[in-house]
Parts: C-alpha cells; structure tokens; sequence
DNA sequence: ATTAGTAGTGAAAACGTTTGGATGAGTTAG
DNA sequence: CTAACTCATCCAAACGTTTTCACTACTAAT
C-alpha cells in the first residue's frame, strides 16, 4: 500500500467532526444540576448530597467527560504542573527522578515539566524565568543543584512551594528530602574492614559538597567502630568526573603506600579508577577493591561490576509530589524526610590480595 | 542562624500582596491601545503598524510584562506543551534529546513533557492516555519506540500532530527527523579498511531493527569501494544490551577466525567487547579495534575512549519542534528530513596488529 | 469626486472551568 | 407557627487570553 505524501500529511484537524467536545454544561444538564454540583464532585469538594454525588458521577462516566485542563487550570489559578530542576551529570539518574516523580504527579492529575540549568552561577534567574514562563505550581530541586546555598538563597523568597532532593544546608528554609548516605557508607565500608583491608583509601567529590562530607563520615563511622583513627584512611579528593578519578586513582596507585580498597564517592570516579588500575596493571578485586555510589547503570557495565550504593529514587519522589501538591497546611516534621540506602554488593570488591599470600 | 520550622514551612501564599499581577489588560491600557492590538503584538500577528508595535513592545518590557499561560491556552485551544515519548535505554541521549527539544521549544513559548513507556507493548494506549490527559499539542516519539510498527500504526488515526526521530517504516504517515547512520558506518568502516583491518565483524542490534539495518548497509557499501564482498564481513546480532555485546564479543574472539575490528552498532554493546576483551586478554586497540555508534557518556569514559559516531541531536530536534508547532500548511517534502552524523575518531581504533609484526 | 479595496484598530463574545453569594428546602428551637 | 439555621443547589461573575467581526481612515483606481 503506497501512500501519498498529500494525503497523509499532518492529520487533518476536522476529520471527526461529530466529536463534539463535552463540557461541564453538558453533564450538568444531563445530570440535571448545575455546574457547581458537578464542580464539587470533580474536585471531591462537600456539598453535595450522596445520591447526587453518584448520579453525577455515573453520569460523567457514561458520556466519558474528561474535565478541560485548561478551563480549570485559568480558573483555579493553578496550572496542574510542576517543574524539575536539573544539571546534566548523571542522566540515568536524572531519569529516574524524573520517573519516580511523574508515576506520582500523573496519579495526582499533574504533570512533570523539565528544566536543565546550564550555567550554575546564574541559576536562580534562570529558574525564576523557568517557573515564571511555565506556571509550574511548585519545584522540586534535584542534586548537585539542590546542594547549591547560592540557588537556595536566592529562590527561598519566591512564592511558589519547593522541594529539594537530597540536598544539604539545613539552614534553607526549603524542605528537603534525603537518603541516609552516611549509614550506607558505614556499612560499605565495615564490610571492607571485615574482609580485611586496612589501607583504605577514599575519593571524594569537593571536599565541601555535601555528598562528600556525609559518605566520608560514613567511613570514619565504620573506622571507629573497628577500632581504628582517622590516620587509617588516605583522603583525596576530585570533582564527581571519571577524569577526576582516574587522576585520583593514578597518584593512590603509584604513590608509596598503595591502598588494597578505594572507596569512591560516585561511580563516575569509580570507572576513573578502573580506568587508572588497567594502566597501573593492578587487578580489580584480586589486588584492588573498588566500591562506587549512586548504582547508575555504568555500575553494572564496568568489568568486574562495581559495588554501589542505590537510593530509593521512587519513594523518595513520591514524598516530593506530595509535598507540594497537598494541601499547604503541612506538619512542619515534613520539613526534612530521610530514607534508608541499599548497599549493592557485586564483584568489585574481594577479601585482600596479601591475606592470601600470607 | 537557627530557623524554626514554623516560621519557614511553606511560603506564605499572601507574601508579596503588592504584586500585582499584569495582564494584557494593563498593557492596553498604558499603553492606549486595545487588548486585541497588544494580542496582535504577543502573536506576532500583522495587522498593526510598526510604530504602534514598537511602541507596545516598549511598555510590555517596561512592566515585565509576561502573558499568562494558562489564559492562552484556554482561549487558544493549544496547550503550548509538546509531549516527548521515550523508553528508559540509554538515559543520556534521551535527555540530550530533551535537551535540543526545550531549548526550540521554550523560544517559542511551548513547554516539553516527557513520558516514559513502561511496556512496550501497551504503548499505544499508554501514549493516547499521556496525551489526553496532558493536553499536549504535539508528539515526539524518540527511538527505539519510533521503530516500533506496532505503535505507529495505532497511532497514526489520532488527532495531534506527531514526529518521530530517527525511525524508520517510511510507510507510516508520521513525518520522521533522521540522520545518516549508513553513510556514517560508510567512513566509519572506510577509515577501518585504509587502515589494513580485512578481518571484520559487525555486531548488531536486532536484524529487523532499522539501525543495523542501516548501519550493516553502510559498512557494506565500504566493502563494495575496497573490492571487498560479504564473505569479508562476520555478522553477529545483539540486542543492543551490553550483555548481548559482551556475549557476542566473546563469541567472536574465541572463535576460530579472530577479527581484527569489530564494527558495533551501539556505544553499549560496544562496552561489551571490551569487557569481552578484557576476559580474553585481548589488548585494545593494539589487537583489536573497537568501534560504537551514539556517541554516549560511556564512549569517552571507556579505556581506551571509543570511536564512536554522534547524530546532531540540536538541529532535529529543533526541526522536530518546528514542523509540530508550525502552523498546519506545511510542505509534504518536509515528511521526511535526513542530516548528517559526524564520525569522532578516538583511540579504540589502529592500524592492525600482524602489519606491524610482519 | 466617487468608489472599491486595504491596513490598522477596537468592542464584545467566546473558551470551560472555579468561586462567591444568593436562593430555596428542610430542620430545629423558641 | 415563626424565626433562625443548615444544607444542597444554582446563577452569575470571574480568570486572562484569543477570536470574530465591525468599524475607521487611508490609498488607488475610475
């Protein structure tokens, strides 16, 4: 069957004229009340007598009305979107907040409306003209943005309800939402010092970044617990980039006292080690155990597959909608949520290489 | 500074009680005109004298004047949003995706959505309820979905405009934004050959997908320019995974003729090789080259980086956004657009091994 | 000078919902 | 039996644009 360019082109807009769009006049008169009424059973409001209510609603069913998102959005001054403000690194993580958000904004007749920073120093404007231009009725805020005390600073005066995703800096008066990076750090890296290393090192992003301090006191937790001081662990530090970790991973390597276990803030650095191990010739985990966080999907692609750490994006979003799509009369206990992180255990770690050739 | 969560919960909603909001109203008014003339000006309609547009444009940028959304949408019918389909493979190009997208969309007033398609199989339904229940005024479907013949064609009745990027099917009536993978595993391949390669192996996604196809057929043609034939050319299909890859690799490289490059239709699957080469210890690119396709993170971030090819994403994008905001009069040999793909030469690649041995 | 055509402008009517105040029907207290 | 009150319902007025159509003033052709 050929087809002709002229008469496939874009669909033709008329070509169901007896589709007659159904509004809330119809139903009203269908149902034989007023608008209101069936105003008040669409937005779930009192006011309406049960036996009404359900007719209404049978009603609304039979004929397959579909309030106009538009009529209502100009209406009731809210647009039925929310935006999400993102930076570019990690995109597989970028995607799964934007899904986690979405499978709950779309369960609350909302929709997920995406904003890439590109320039972080002038985020804030650009943020501010993003949620100007979109209507956006509230802002989540997602990492390494939401760790920004610039950003924040500047949008806490804004009028619209935020949410930032594990994001630092108590001292905003933007909720946050976090992961107990700290405890799965802990467990990480006790599960390295039951193994048996002792010359641990680790990788961290900027050394201010929050992500850093937390997994790093995480290590240090475990260090005590074991017995052991601060002086066990070398510290360096690179910037969240596979470049950052190679460089990290090459002077760790070469340097006097190689480290039998890197511990690496984020998987990106994690690969930079690897990539630093293959030129340095030392086997990963036979001579060298490396562990990662984040568990994006170069987790599981890297040879052997790194050990991570999974944060639960779902749950974690879910709260995010809910907290700026419910009601504005919230417990002010909303204002910092934490979860629990899952260590993923795969093959990137192994018992030291010198236990066995004691 | 201490900040108590009662008195920073929520934003005020009655913060700023002097801002006013300004509407088109207040425009016409201060600037002794119609609202029509200012409406006139917003849409870029003509109809109203140079001067007097000037003059309007003037007073709307003194007040920071910024039309309302909401209000447009309703009267105009349009939604001013673009609805993005997608499927979760390969995060980074989706989001570059985005990207191009936003940055066309956003100039001309229009906001994109994404939706993720869970299940493949129901993704006709799942798309028609996204767009019901959005409002979007047009669809991008992004590959793998806009490969799919299945999805296409239960879509193709429906009302909004729609453009699919880089799929294939030219007997669907949705217009598609394409570039030139085949010409581009032509010089891939060519570059292969005028470096000596003669053992060839190409892994490939699906057979039916139209990226091998058209990926195996450029590297075809190469063959066909140095006298070669088919009998040169090991075929192996994946599934674009890098599982399948790796699996693939490793078949290749324990097989009793070893290539001397292997041509990959995917970043991905290329990935795989490596870790295929790796276990067999199997240096790259001195024994083996390596070559991908997409140009994703993971290509640079592979020791030694891979070769790879980038599409250019910006451009259809921004013509994918053009032709579905455009107004409907549009020229049918815009059905299909074609651009150009750019071949970035990395270090998987050499002259190969028994050359220099010899 | 008259007429036809056209570019510039404006008043008013949509668009489909929410919202506030008014209306009417029951219900209870005096 | 009336007054006060509650509850369900309804009418009309927003919400801030676009759209339709009518009008004016000007130019060009007769």
């Amino acid at each position: 069957m050929v087809c002709r360019p002229e008469d496939v082109g874009f669909p033709a807009v008329g070509s169901g004229m007896s589709k007659k769009t159904i509004t809330i006049n119809e139903i009203a008169r269908l149902a034989g009340v007023s608008k209101k009424s069936v105003s008040r059973v669409l937005n779930d409001e009192q006011g309406v007598s049960d036996k009404t209510r359900a007719h209404i609603k049978h009603i609304m069913q039979e004929a397959g009305y579909e309030p106009d998102r538009r009529a209502r959005a100009l209406a009731s001054s809210r647009s039925l979107l929310l935006g999400l403000a993102y930076n570019n690194r990690n995109p597989s993580y970028i995607l799964d907040l934007l899904a986690g958000s979405q499978r709950a904004a779309n369960a609350l007749g909302y929709e997920v409306v995406m904003h890439q920073i590109a320039d972080e120093g002038a985020a804030a404007d650009d943020v501010i003209r993003f949620m100007r231009r979109s209507g956006c009725d509230g802002l989540i805020i997602t990492p390494p943005l939401s760790e920004s005390a610039r950003l924040l600073a500047d949008l806490v005066s804004e009028d619209w309800p935020m949410v930032r995703v594990a994001g630092d800096h108590a001292d905003f008066a933007v909720p946050q939402i976090r992961y107990n990076d700290r405890t799965a750090a802990l467990s990480l890296t006790n599960q390295l010092l039951k193994d048996g290393h002792r010359e641990l090192a680790f990788i961290g992003g900027p050394a201010a970044a929050g992500p850093t301090k937390r997994r790093l006191a995480g290590i240090q937790d475990a260090l005590t617990l074991h017995g052991l001081t601060a002086d066990d662990l070398t510290i360096v530090y690179g910037d969240f980039t596979f470049e950052s970790g190679k460089q990290q991973g090459l002077a760790l390597l070469q340097g006097s006292t190689r480290p039998s276990a890197i511990v690496c803030a984020n998987d990106e650095m994690a690969a930079g080690v690897y990539h630093a191990a293959a030129v340095c010739g030392v086997a990963i985990p036979a001579e060298l155990s490396v562990t990662g966080f984040d568990d994006s999907p170069v987790a599981s692609h890297l040879y052997p597959p790194l050990t991570s750490v999974r944060q639960p994006v779902q749950a974690m979003m879910a709260l995010a909608v809910q907290m700026l799509t419910g009601d504005s009369k919230r417990p002010p206990s909303d204002r910092i949520a934490q979860f629990d992180a899952e260590v993923v255990a795969r093959e990137s770690t192994a018992v030291p290489h010198p236990i066995n050739a004691d």
